[in-house]
DNA sequence: GGCGTAATTGAACGCTGTTCAAGTGGAGCA
DNA sequence: TGCTCCACTTGAACAGCGTTCAATTACGCC
């Protein structure tokens, strides 16, 4: 039965990223497998493999969706001309973003890429471009300080932040610290904005 | 062949643990499987089974030897007077550490817990233990902060050290910053400590 | 020496990612 | 309309995984 007139290439591919979606939503990456993926778009497994180079492959496309979200969810952050309050505000997006999307800001983290397979580029752009939103915020809070000190507060920040939220995810956060995961992270960029403040 | 002269109870115990230890160092918790752990120390995989609960049972207590090795990295770190000077002698003493265990490490927190066994107490206490290390310089740098505070800045701190070492030794820290590891750390001991020196 | 029991084995179960020969349905051409 | 071709789909297969368990073995003890 070759060939369904059922989906067309680009709806096939279409219905796999989304099906894969909702699944490693629901029941995050660990239940997330091949077989479980065919059963829920109504193909065998095998089919997957003629439209996408393995797993890795779909789990890949499926974090981009998660990463333009995060993107969106920024731009749609709360504005203000405090750039202290903006870091805050970010976070809050942030953290609304993550609240419904547990498992799949896991998977952006959790599954093992293969050391010789390279990170895509528009993965890494991605990334680089939330960075610099919030190197931006430390750029207006001392202009007087070079792009590359802000930047790398930047990095620091989103780093730190990714900590604390990973730990959270993976139910660890309890093992480290006592307080919840909103008021860690919104104490992290207090403490970084402070210590910006005083820098040199 | 049930062959109890070659080796007692205690000594098969010991056995596992410390092959174990040596499987997961050389080639990361991926490759460690009860197959590969039971052909290294010459019994049957079902074997493992009739001294230890699960998997999870034997890496727990792998673990365990990892973080009394860290906590005795952390007792052999060099002694300073100036606590700020101490927390970066504390971070030396950490890198040294993981640069030797990178793949124990991370076994540390990548293996997955699944949420209804409850985390060992004595797992808790390792960790609390190493955080109030931390937590007594930065009570050291401000005496007249509360407890609560200096506790809660040695939290953030393990938590954000955690986080880029785990970012590092997964292969990711690239995907965010262009440093390496020991100048981020280093860097983010220095912004929690200008922080904390500038607080309330 | 024989018995009881603890230790060990090896097969089995259901799962995983991935590959591939075989077969089928639909499009295009005569 | 009939035919051919090939992209697509399937299902079986492979090698691995964690885990269980009936059967077997070997030891300590009486």
């Amino acid at each position: 039965m070759a060939r369904r007139a059922d989906h067309s290439k680009e709806e096939l591919a279409k219905l796999v990223i989304e099906s894969a979606e909702t699944l490693i939503a629901e029941g995050g990456i660990d239940d997330f497998s091949a077989r479980a993926l065919s059963r829920a778009i109504g193909y065998t497994a095998g089919t997957l493999y003629h439209h996408f180079r393995d797993l890795d492959d779909i789990v890949t496309q499926v974090n981009a969706r998660t990463l333009s979200g995060l993107a969106a969810a920024f731009m749609g952050a709360e504005r203000s001309d405090d750039p202290r309050k903006m870091l805050h505000n970010y976070a809050d997006a942030f953290l609304g973003f993550i609240r419904t999307r547990r498992n799949l800001w896991n998977a952006l983290f959790e599954f093992k890429r293969q050391p010789d397979v390279p990170v895509p580029g528009w993965y890494v752009d991605a990334i680089a471009g939330l960075i610099r939103i919030i190197a931006k915020c430390f750029r207006d809070i001392r202009p007087d300080l070079d792009e590359r000190t802000a930047a790398q507060s930047g990095q620091l920040v989103f780093a730190s932040i990714h900590s604390v939220t990973s730990l959270e995810t993976s139910g660890r956060l309890a093992l480290i610290m006592d307080r919840d995961i909103a008021a860690v992270v919104h104490d992290l960029i207090d403490t970084h904005i402070l210590a910006f403040e005083h820098r040199r």
